[in-house]
DNA sequence: GGTTGATCTGGACCGCACTCCAGCTCCTAG
DNA sequence: CTAGGAGCTGGAGTGCGGTCCAGATCAACC
């Protein structure tokens, strides 16, 4: 038997982090509590830690940094009473994702309208309005 | 007279680039040809300079690293022949904007739907639902 | 002529988020 | 018993994308 929990290795395949990003994750105290060790010393990570680490990938993919995840976990580790605080980082990053996903759009429909340009201009031979410095 | 074109302050103002980052791109060969420069020396961008950094800023923005950027400032500082191959980058580039703007989705509606755990949580006072790894 | 403000160059430096490494331990299978 | 593989620690190194700085020059105005 393998004892309670996962290793690092298991939760890095799960969670999509490598084990030394997991490693130094915890280091920087990402974490919302202290990961279990085994007789041997080794992580063993419960669902809880799992779980929470999903939800640092996602808060991550979505830009919020490293310094901003601290604090989040450090509001969850004090356990119930700061809802306010947390709800307010979640918002403020709600926000910036939605910024984002605006600016990105717009970054959008200016490629396409570019390569629609080129597209054209490759379906029917010569035609104007490329980029040409030469000129 | 201030002379044709316009000064690297200027085009900071213009585009949101700093003047340092103006200086680096150019250093790295990421613009479509050399800037002009007046009698003492200075920068002098033309139009074409500021529409082009311009397309750098939403091409940067949606994440294309220097390396494509340059790639692509290459491609068109060769001028007309290379329309295929410009395509090609664009298209690649699009589709990872559209993964971006999928995921970026993806972790709004886990951010929405978390604030509004705590939303609710802090409406009712106590619930249920709630990180407490102290539990 | 002097001051002020913008710009120049080359090169050092920075923050972020990891990633890699040496040298070690521990567990399991054969 | 031994070989292999997963994991451990502390610390150094990396890649990206700029940013900062010193020391000089230049243009314009008073």
């Amino acid at each position: 038997m393998t004892g309670t929990g996962l290793g690092i290795g298991e939760v890095a395949r799960r969670t999509g982090l490598s084990i030394d990003a997991l490693r130094f994750y915890e280091r920087e105290g990402l974490l919302v509590g202290p990961v279990d060790r085994d007789a041997g010393g080794r992580r063993r990570y419960r669902p809880l830690d799992v779980e929470w680490l999903g939800i640092c990938v996602r808060l991550r993919e979505s830009g919020m940094p490293l310094a901003d995840l601290r604090r989040f976990a450090g509001l969850v580790r004090q356990g119930p009473g700061n809802e306010a605080e947390r709800l307010r980082l979640l918002d403020a990053h709600r926000r910036r994702v939605d910024e984002q996903i605006r600016a990105l759009e717009e970054c959008r429909s200016l490629i396409a309208w570019k390569t629609a340009v080129y597209a054209d201009h490759l379906a029917r031979g010569e035609a104007t309005g490329l980029w040409d410095p030469t000129a």
